[in-house]
DNA sequence: CGAGGCGTTGATACGCGTCAACCCAGGTGG
DNA sequence: CCACCTGGGTTGACGCGTATCAACGCCTCG
């Protein structure tokens, strides 16, 4: 279920993470924020790849599936986020809305300038799925968790407390885990005072320090 | 110990593989290709990022540590390809050369339209880099190990022959496993006819379906 | 001939996956 | 307003796959 919109929020505002935004969209045809609900597919890993996709509000992840239907999720997008970017016709991925989103299309304008300011948007997602490959193939399930967190907690400028908008699945099947190990080592660091969870879409930092030290 | 040379071979002509070379070369400055010994570092973590550079002859790992010493091999590199793209202006991971080989430093020409033909190539490292994740994400041993075969025979067109110039601890390395583990599945592919090994740096594939199934 | 690096193979340990039970919150309907 | 149901989350018992540790073979080079 879609629905239309003409927001403006995260978009017309310049945003310290994410320098690049003003002169992607000064490039980009207007078109308006579509809103999706939770789990909505936005597109589908075969379909033909088009516009470029900027999170306005809420999280998107992107992932694969084997034959046999097990899951990588290879990132998480947030508000201020772009993704969607493709290196043939079509979509290698599937792109799902995590909770309640609100997401703009990017369209090329006239001038076809567009292109010159996706390279640094699309280096930088190199960059971060390339750090990610070491998360992956070298660490275990805590130093995983960390990680995880002190990527969240960047992200979201949040102080102490970060948001989950993703359920445990979503966290076990980026991090290459199951669910179960998540919620024991999610346990493990609240006993060991280096977390609290306050509910479970967020947890709270109670020692940055000993998260950093975990992922090395 | 670097040596300076005048050849022209894998840029003189088009390569299927690589599409996007001759447009690359027609903006960058003319340049030498610079042969390194084995394992020599062509650049390390931290080094200010500078020229892109592409492989004349051989292969080049690129790779991260942790703090303790455990590395990964997000990439390896074969003659027509490309490598060193950054975001920043620091390079972030190391890049050596495995054996003997040839490599060209490719930097921006006066009119600037490098940046044109970067795009392309950085989104095929991008969705390089995401499929990579899901093998670490989701796959055992011996789909790891069926996937990098699948890959390498693709990349250099060989028959049933498939060189490994690279060592085991540089295959584990990649596959997040260790070198025991690839020595391992290799004897149990041998086993089960699906490859030989006719010597220690090259595999021949028996059975390239079985090969297929194996990586789902 | 000896030394050292790389590769193979075997024995054992352990981290995480698997399977199962249970809890809890939110939603629905009587 | 409460009973029930459902889906997400937690916890426990157990097993498997891969890491770890160790021994040994082979090849190259001094």
């Amino acid at each position: 279920m879609l629905i239309q919109t003409n927001l403006r929020n995260a978009s017309s505002q310049p945003h310290p993470l994410h320098p690049e935004l003003p002169a992607l969209l000064a490039h980009a045809r207007p078109s308006a924020v579509t809103l999706y609900d939770p789990n909505a597919i936005i597109y589908a890993q075969g379909d033909a790849a088009g516009p470029l996709y900027l999170v306005e509000f809420g999280a998107v992840r992107i992932y694969r599936l084997t034959a046999d239907g097990r899951r990588q999720i290879s990132a998480f997008h947030f508000a201020g986020e772009v993704f969607g970017f493709e290196a043939g016709s079509e979509h290698h991925f599937y792109a799902e809305s995590i909770d309640r989103a609100g997401i703009r299309a990017l369209r090329p304008a006239g001038d076809d300038h567009l292109a010159d300011n996706l390279l640094p948007l699309a280096l930088r997602s190199l960059i971060r799925a390339q750090e990610h490959l070491l998360v992956l193939g070298r660490q275990n399930a805590q130093e995983r968790m960390a990680a995880f967190f002190i990527d969240l907690a960047e992200r979201q400028e949040a102080g102490r407390i970060i948001d989950l908008p993703m359920q445990r699945s979503d966290i076990a099947d980026y991090l290459g885990l199951t669910f179960e190990t998540v919620s024991r080592i999610l346990r493990k660091l609240k006993d060991a005072r280096i977390i609290r969870l306050p509910s479970t879409k967020q947890i709270e930092v109670l020692d940055f320090a000993a998260l950093e030290d975990l992922c090395e």
